[in-house]
DNA sequence: TCCAAAGCAAGAGCAGTGCTCTCTTTTTTG
DNA sequence: CAAAAAAGAGAGCACTGCTCTTGCTTTGGA
């Protein structure tokens, strides 16, 4: 099964008293079985009163953990966020010292691929149209820039080796690309930084039309197709091994 | 208004049946209500009932119409990829002939992105997350690949004036490449097509994380940003000029 | 021309939804 | 130990997609 993924305790359960030890359980509970609802018909189809009757609760009493649906919903969006930045940060992991940036580069853009495919509903949750009328609260950006966070730190140890030639960047970008630069990684040249996040989006437009169906009846080798691909987006921003 | 696209007769009009006719109508009027609440409250938040109730009907006299909320939907996604199709070719035909391979092709790229944040919800309809547990019935495919084509059209004509220079190309996804080639566009190297089809998945990411706040706090100058990654694609497939 | 068949609108109704309110029970806290 | 806070249970409201039956109107063939 793909959706063994749990909720993992929000704190280490520390001693504390029994309902708030209880309340935690039961919310993790509701998680999980929203989780495993979603993993079967998808967002929109999440209902409360289901996950309620599964956990042979009344829905009325949900609304004590949860004060609405789409509070449901930004919780395991942010989770979602958290476990793909953790599958992408596992991925990492095992290759930074000992393999070259653009191994490395590879090896994240994989891992947020193997973790959309195993995952497509909670990908869609996060990557596919936000859902209607909702504007994502500060609270999911942190968990959002975990990848973009490992891509650029990536990036930067290549840097620091020297193994990064930056590419080319007209004049009308320069100013927003220096911007950029400053925000996020001021230790790296404005061109690359430009060319990483504009990398960082073409990687998930990739993955995106790879799960919702847009390669259909195009590409068939996705996986070949995928890597070649990535290892191109590691050359364009620069990388050189 | 954004919300001022509306639907075409879809015939001639041609000397038909009163009825015949007066149905049309009422599909059209119900489509662009339709439309009308998806540009305000998104698609999840689409009703039939009240899509019949603004149009003085009753909910159940509009399934002689449409004989689910699906099938409207699914109405909608077309009539939505053949408006983005048609801005595409539209921004297209100013071009051709009088501007190089690369300014068509950013004049395209940007018909697209303009198109998608004028109607941002039909955008989400067609390239967001699909509508839970739906697949794409086979008569979304031809209106799907307009854009798809359009940018083949510009590559391949550009080839055939000598300006594409073919990009390198992995041994991995040669046979891939290839066999993309002879279905896509038999005429151009598998190099081109292969850059091609990451490419057009590539603007799409680019589109969609501005659409759906990737960019939020990230990118500013988006335009500027757009305009310069866009022509880094086109010269990722080997356009020259 | 007439009449059966098909198309269409209307209304009632079913099962489901998110959410609110009240009432009771349980647990924590001063 | 009593007051307060938290939790569960149940009824109920307004809404949804969809089905079914009942009449009315347009259409096309004999």
């Amino acid at each position: 099964m793909s959706t063994s993924r749990s909720t993992p305790p929000r704190t280490p359960s520390a001693a504390q008293g029994a309902r708030a030890r209880a309340r935690q359980e039961v919310t993790a509970a509701i998680k999980d079985e929203a989780r495993r609802q979603l993993a079967v018909d998808g967002a929109a189809k999440l209902s409360l009163r289901a996950v309620a009757r599964e956990l042979g609760m009344v829905s009325s009493a949900l609304y004590r953990y949860f004060p609405s649906r789409d509070d449901l919903l930004t919780a395991l969006i942010i989770d979602a966020y958290d476990a793909l930045g953790e599958a992408a940060e596992h991925a990492d992991v095992g290759f930074v010292r000992t393999s070259s940036a653009t191994e490395r580069w590879s090896a994240v853009c994989g891992a947020v691929r193997d973790w959309a495919l195993t995952y497509p509903h909670e990908y869609a949750l996060i990557y596919g149209s936000p859902v209607p009328g909702y504007t994502a609260p500060d609270s999911t950006v942190r968990a959002a820039a975990r990848v973009g966070q490992l891509l650029i730190g990536i990036v930067r140890d290549a840097h620091q080796g020297g193994g990064v030639t930056p590419p080319p960047l007209s004049d009308a970008v320069r100013a927003e690309a220096e911007r950029m630069a400053a925000d996020l990684a001021p230790d790296l040249p404005p061109e690359v930084v430009a060319a990483l996040v504009a990398s960082w989006a073409q990687l998930f437009g990739l993955v995106g039309f790879e799960l919702f169906g847009q390669f259909n009846r195009v590409v068939e080798d996705r996986s070949a197709f995928f890597a070649h691909t990535v290892s191109r987006l590691a050359r364009d921003v620069g990388l050189t091994a």
